[in-house]
DNA sequence: TTGACACGCCTTGCGGTGCTAGGTATATTG
DNA sequence: CAATATACCTAGCACCGCAAGGCGTGTCAA
């Protein structure tokens, strides 16, 4: 169970990252997180999808409609802006990420 | 210039990883981190003594004033509530890092 | 054929909280 | 004696995460 601090943290970065395998649609990025993340991240749609709309309202993404069998999809693609945005938030991520490690690389009695 | 929402995130564990090297106070754990992160990552004053405060709390620390050629300060130590919390904050960290660097592998036309 | 469950999308509402802004006080430097 | 760095504190409220609830369709077992 993630704090939410971090889930907070991680869902843009987390949605621009998936999305450069391909295009997907929102209810089947929850399931590729989940697979990827070994079930340890879960997210809910309903805090999903209002992240989704934002992130299209800023430019990041795209959507188009599709149905197939039956079912009807939104599916997000990345745009410029959001490859942008990743490499960003790649950038930010590992910052804090090298800070940490130098921390914890000096052995504490820590797992 | 790190989005609210990561420093949201690295606060506790950062304040937490800082002070296995030994207890401090509040002006100096900006400082430290400002010197770790190389600049990037910036605290205010306003935002870190809250948290301390709360981090004292929840018993992840306990604190101390001592006065040194005038200067009254407040130093902060890890408590055992400390050390499991930055334990398991480590592995959530961790789990979402190891996700996002899954997605970063496979090379795309990114920095 | 009907009910239950999975799929798939959406938004309202408000409890909780991040952090700006502003405050106090002492040491140092020039 | 100003100005700056050091060092700590908190009130207040704008903001927003997300639980909860809603809608409709496909599928499958009983």
């Amino acid at each position: 169970m993630l704090s939410k601090e971090l889930v907070a943290a991680s869902t843009v970065p987390l949605v621009l990252s998936v999305l450069t395998e391909g295009e997907n649609y929102g209810y089947a990025l929850i399931q590729r997180v989940v697979e990827l993340s070994d079930g340890k991240i879960a997210w809910t749609e309903g805090m999903l999808y209002p992240v989704l709309h934002w992130m299209e309202e800023q430019k990041m993404l795209e959507s188009e409609w599709k149905t197939e069998g039956g079912r009807k999809r939104k599916y997000y693609r990345l745009r410029q802006e959001g490859r942008k945005a990743l490499a960003q938030e790649r950038q930010q991520w590992m910052t804090v990420h090298s800070t940490l490690t130098k921390l914890w690389k000096t052995k504490n009695a820590l797992t």
